[in-house]
DNA sequence: CATTAAGAGTTTTTT
DNA sequence: ACTCTTAATG
């Protein structure tokens, strides 16, 4: 049916197409979607139409300079960007454009690392190690390697890892350049890592790149057979390419004619380096500003008109990130009017703030200003949510936060992943040994470590010395754990059977769960959590089940595909949660995802990270103090400070009517009130274009010596105008009797609520960090943390 | 081996 | 304040 309608539209005479494509946009993009040759950059700023771009320039490809589908791909960072260009492009060119690779940098990756897998001798059905995977992989190596896991915690490893891979230094080299003790213990740490990756058969997110360029670079004419194919690459959101990513597009499309005389593929670029903010993930903006001299002859197109915001809102941010040094000059500009002024509030703490916000909310909604799922409320760091949350809640206000702990990062979730993993690769040693004794079946730290210190002295694989320890193979193992090893071998072999007659996922996965006697004890549990960890498991299955179902409606896979996974089944499902990585799906203003409860959505709550991207009618920018935004430890570095001061723009920029910049003057952190200033970025931003609706209360008055709230107080009563209420100090709450330490000296005689009657004999420190050591007599000397909910009293 | 207490560390996180 | 990982104890 719908070949019938397509085919007509896709040989339509080329100029109603031509006309089509361009009509409706402005000289420069229409330059950026019609330009042929030299690379091309494309500078987007926020809200100038970067997508329409992007997906314009491929149907123009198609239609106009003859290019066939299959010979573009585009590059993305996000699973839901890819997506989208997809189904842009679709809609202008129809299905043809399923011949095209639209993918993410990773799943680009995976689908050359899995086709080429031979040609690497490797197996094509490695698996994907994400970073929890990594993390736990580096502490069992730091750990054989005698690593003081003080001095050198797996996350800083990982971390030094993870930035050698995205400048492609090999452990080799990493040990050759190692110049202090912690570089040369990463490099150690490195060495061993990778051998166990490839040990169980697995990569990470790093190596997914690297390993990709390696075999580009080592084989020629594998790089050809591609450059060949691919004639036009693009790359979108260039500013966070690391340096593994540029070495990557690179090499994909070539600098120059191949020996047999294949040219340079076509490469069109689109980014901002004013919206990087990844740069603590190794993106570098250098990728973007050195485009012209990476790819010499190269175009640069600049997009300067926005078509999101209003000009108010566009000055702010063209202010703030004009404070950025070395910067290239950008300034958006609209045409559609000044629209309102910024609003600004200064709350005296956080409550104060989400208060004002809440009740800036139901006014708009109830003035029928804005749906709620018109309003986004920003903050720096995910801790910031809660204060909105509560408030939220109690005012019956719909929101939603996004971001924070992941669907697939939980742990019920990751549990089960572990065992397809396994029942897919039985090598995976960091998912075997993360389900061993999950659920609590008897093989405890003990029994794990006989059993991977036999696998280490006779060079086989953890799997393999599992199996020898059912054998009683394995001398030092005791019988009981060896009995508890046995029937968990015989658990996977169960399982590893039911897949390979082909069960669907979502059938291996009601199996785990019955067979493991999983999700029976999380019903058993009485803690309310393990109620929703039911809840998330059963998610997965339907997951599971809508993916094999998908999976039949898919086009068929390319014809060289081979070892990439089967549609629908289980490699290609572990594929997927790898590589996706959010199933929380974002509400949209127009609210076409889920629509559930009246027509006016739900307020989104997020980091300004998670709002990269996305735009709203109305936004609320919180926390703008220094300190908190810019971050504390951006404070001191210049680097990190432009970094903030480019989300500062990220956020501004996301608003399309109306913008709410607020700051709380204290807000509790690590339990302690902090009294923050403004932040700098407020202060760049004109002071014409912000109406105040409250500022900081004068302190001069104050500090007259008689409190401030107390004078009012007497003098207002008649009038029941609560104008005041808010400089009403806080009434203390009930948590910071809590949070002071107990001073305690020695000699003071306590009782724990435990231990009993004790002598203070130590007393170390003050404040939230200090310490006593009480001798309780019979229950012995204990040194005690003083803060929090110590079950103790002074006597 | 499992349960509990102490300790340490808390920015952001597209894959 | 809070959460998670490691140490001590039943």
């Amino acid at each position: 049916m719908s070949t019938l309608f397509d085919l007509p539209s896709e040989n339509a005479a080329p100029k109603g197409r031509h006309a089509d494509l361009l009509a409706d946009l402005n000289p420069a993009q229409r330059e950026a979607v019609t330009h042929a040759g030299a690379p091309l950059l494309v500078v987007a700023g926020a809200g100038s139409g970067k997508t329409r771009v992007l997906t314009r320039r491929i149907a123009y490809l198609l239609a106009e300079r003859g290019a066939h589908p299959g010979q573009i791909m585009a590059i993305t960072f996000t699973n839901k960007a890819a997506a989208e260009m997809r189904e842009r492009v679709s809609e202008l060119v129809g299905r043809r454009a399923n011949a095209m690779w639209v993918s993410t940098f990773h799943s680009m990756c995976v689908r050359l690392l899995r086709r080429e897998a031979k040609t690497l001798g490797m197996s094509s059905n490695f698996s994907i190690y994400d970073s929890d995977d990594t993390k736990r992989l580096i502490t069992l190596v730091a750990r054989d390697l005698d690593i003081d896991p003080k001095r050198y915690p797996a996350r800083t490893l990982a971390i030094h890892i993870s930035n050698l891979k995205n400048e492609l230094v090999d452990a080799e080299s990493a040990a050759g350049k190692a110049g202090n003790d912690l570089e040369r213990r990463v490099a150690e740490v490195y060495a061993e890592y990778q051998r166990r990756l490839s040990l169980a058969n697995a990569m990470d997110f790093d190596d997914l790149i690297m390993r990709s360029v390696e075999l580009l670079q080592v084989f020629p004419d594998v790089a050809e057979h591609y450059r060949r194919r691919f004639r036009h690459v693009l790359v979108d959101e260039y500013q966070d390419t690391n340096h593994a990513q540029y070495t990557l597009v690179r090499e994909l499309v070539g600098t120059e004619p191949t020996e047999s005389g294949v040219e340079p593929a076509e490469l069109c670029v689109v980014g901002d380096a004013d919206q990087s903010i990844y740069a603590f993930r190794g993106a570098t903006i250098r990728n973007i500003e050195e485009f012209e001299r990476d790819f010499p002859n190269a175009r640069t197109i600049l997009l300067e008109q926005n078509y999101r915001s209003t000009q108010t809102i566009l000055n702010a941010a063209n202010e703030v990130i004009s404070r950025n040094p070395n910067r290239r000059a950008k300034r958006l500009w609209t045409d559609s009017g000044d629209g309102e002024k910024i609003a600004g509030y200064v709350a005296d703490n956080e409550h104060d703030e989400a208060a004002f916000i809440a009740g800036e909310i139901d006014a708009l909604a109830d003035r029928g200003e804005a749906h709620y799922s018109d309003v986004a409320v920003f903050y720096r760091t995910n801790n910031q949510s809660r204060v909105f949350e509560e408030i939220f809640i109690r005012l019956g206000l719909p929101y939603k936060v996004v971001g924070g702990v992941r669907f697939y990062e939980r742990r019920e979730v990751r549990d089960m992943l572990a065992y397809l993993r396994v029942i897919a690769n039985p090598e995976d040693t960091v998912s075997l040994r993360r389900i061993l004794n999950v659920p609590k079946r008897g093989i405890g730290d003990r029994a794990e470590a006989v059993v991977a210190t036999h696998a280490e002295r006779e060079r086989i694989s953890f799997n393999a010395a599992l199996r020898d320890a059912v054998a009683g193979k394995v001398p030092l193992l005791n019988p009981r754990s060896a009995k508890a090893i046995t029937g968990f071998v015989e658990l996977l072999n169960g399982l590893q059977e039911l897949a390979e007659e082909g069960a669907e996922v979502a059938d291996i996965l009601e199996a785990v769960l019955e067979r493991t006697g999983y999700r029976a004890e999380l019903e058993e549990s009485d803690d309310p959590q393990d109620a929703s960890r039911v809840e998330n498991l059963t998610e997965l299955v339907t997951v599971a089940r809508e993916f094999t179902e998908s999976a039949a409606e898919l086009p068929p896979p390319d014809e060289d595909d081979a070892g990439v996974p089967e549609p629908g089944s289980l490699a290609a499902f572990l594929e997927r949660v790898s590589l996706v990585a959010d199933a929380d799906s974002i509400p949209t203003p127009d609210g076409e995802e889920d629509e559930e409860e009246d027509d006016a959505g739900v307020v989104t709550l997020m980091t300004v990270h998670t709002a990269k991207g996305l735009e709203y009618p109305v936004v609320f920018c919180t926390g703008w103090e220094d300190g908190v935004f810019p971050h504390m430890r951006a404070l001191g570095e210049p680097a990190e400070l432009a970094e903030e001061r480019r989300l500062a723009y990220v956020a501004i920029t996301r608003a399309r009517k109306r913008l709410y910049l607020s700051r709380a003057i204290t807000r509790s952190a690590w339990g302690q009130p902090m009294t923050n200033p403004a932040s700098r970025f407020i202060d760049e931003i004109p002071v014409d274009l912000v109406d105040w609706r409250r500022e900081e209360p004068d302190s001069s008055q104050s500090s007259y010596g008689s409190p401030r709230a107390a004078t009012t107080w007497g003098r207002r009563s008649f009038g029941g105008d609560s104008v005041q209420t808010r400089s009403i100090p806080p009434a203390p709450k009930k948590g910071w009797q809590n949070t002071i330490a107990m001073k305690l000296d020695v000699g003071d005689k306590v009782s724990h609520d435990k231990y009993g009657l004790g002598t203070v004999v130590e007393s170390q420190g003050d404040g939230p960090r200090a310490t006593a050591t009480i001798d309780f007599g019979a229950a012995g000397k204990v040194k005690l943390m003083l803060i929090g909910s110590v079950p103790m009293v002074k006597l």
